[in-house]
DNA sequence: ACCTGAACACCGTTCAAGT
DNA sequence: ACCTGAACACCGTTCAAGT
């Protein structure tokens, strides 16, 4: 990435200055090179060739410039066919859903740092909503079960991807592999856990997402069995 | 809160040294005053009358702090009767695991940020998956019933507790207000969202975590149905 | 219009040294 | 045993100044 700072009027057009889309793609770049902890703006502007306060002028902040990161996370997300059933659409999207955030590092974590805004997620919130509402629905339920979903996912997807906790140093510590974790368990006590240790950890997650929506799913429907 | 550093080797009676569980106190009493954001050694240093590198003496680091944190927070949790039907006994752990999160400042943030370990926090989760096995799910169903349950209690307090963005400075930025939000959507576009805008933003915090928690429980329970 | 230099007010953590 | 001083390697952000 080379650029060179044009004169102040002079409009050069070989010489292109940066602009946000630069930025943002350089930030989604940086942002699964080291993850969201290491997205610092100071890193950015050195990934882009610029001292750190220049980036003010093309961000307004940081929280800003993660709203943009969401919103670029959340484009290109196939839509389902709006003729499927209620159920099999939200089904999709949830899964969509999914997929862009596993898509970039710390996608999940971006989602959740910050207030839902932006076209591309308000489009899939629109969606989740608008199928609610026509499978029956009343709004108040709707609206609940809309952030159900939402919750669900974004969760799903952050506790599958948060890195196990690395050893770091010899010494003694939190437990660094879920192995070690269910074996640091004082024999007689937590039986259950100590039972469903390999399900608890397995991490087959495709497998348990699927559990999850379904089991969502299943209780959402039983409110619109009871009214019909 | 005084204290004065003893000789080495002499055990002053009178002029106690720290101990760990006065950082905790310390630290829980921060996290009440500024929340996790401004939770930092040097503050905490500060309360305590030290200065930050002497923390490193009582804790291992940050997270181990925030582990500690997360240990002092789910104690004191009352436990429901164990002759009570698992799903009410489940709905009981799932009342008193959010009022332990709302008790203290971004309590199911700290909750969120470290590995579940501790007596106090994997007590529940042991009596939330002894009650699901109880009731005759699978040693899969159970585990995987136990994460959702786990993620829909801690999200949904860390929802709802996010405080709302503040104006910060006069300048355009995203919505500071839910009310705000609303009316900034295009009035064509997103007819959903607009249309549930009132269930969406009313943070009847209370009536949809009831919602929530029964959806939840009825779906699991069409599992157990289906296979008896 | 877009970028830099210098600065402010912070972070977590280490490590030798004090008592 | 417990604490301090000094330092390292960072942060986000502002603001006057450059071109």
């Amino acid at each position: 990435v080379t650029r060179r700072a044009s004169l102040w009027g002079v409009q050069s057009k070989s010489e292109p200055a940066l602009d946000q889309p630069q930025v943002i793609q350089a930030a989604l770049d940086l942002l699964d090179e080291v993850g969201l902890d290491g997205l610092t703006m100071r890193r950015l502007a050195e990934k882009l060739d610029i001292k750190a306060p220049s980036l003010y002028w093309h961000v307004r902040n940081k929280d800003h410039l993660l709203s943009l990161l969401a919103e670029a996370i959340c484009a290109r997300t196939h839509l389902p066919e709006s003729t499927l059933p209620w159920r099999q659409q939200i089904e999709a999207l949830a899964h969509e859903y999914r997929r862009a955030l596993l898509a970039r590092r710390d996608g999940a974590r971006v989602l959740a740092s910050v207030f839902p805004s932006g076209t591309n997620r308000l489009r899939l919130i629109e969606l989740v909503l608008r199928n609610l509402l026509n499978a029956g629905f009343s709004r108040r339920d709707a609206a609940y079960a809309g952030f159900m979903l939402n919750d669900f996912v974004t969760m799903f997807v952050m506790e599958e991807t948060r890195p196990i906790e690395q050893p770091a140093n010899g010494q003694e510590g939190p437990p660094t592999t879920a192995q070690e974790w269910v074996e640091g368990l004082s024999p007689g006590e937590y039986p259950s856990v100590r039972a469903l240790a390999d399900h608890l950890m397995d991490n087959n997650a495709q497998e348990r997402f699927v559990f999850g929506l379904e089991v969502l799913l299943d209780g959402l429907e039983r409110r619109l069995i009871g009214k019909s």
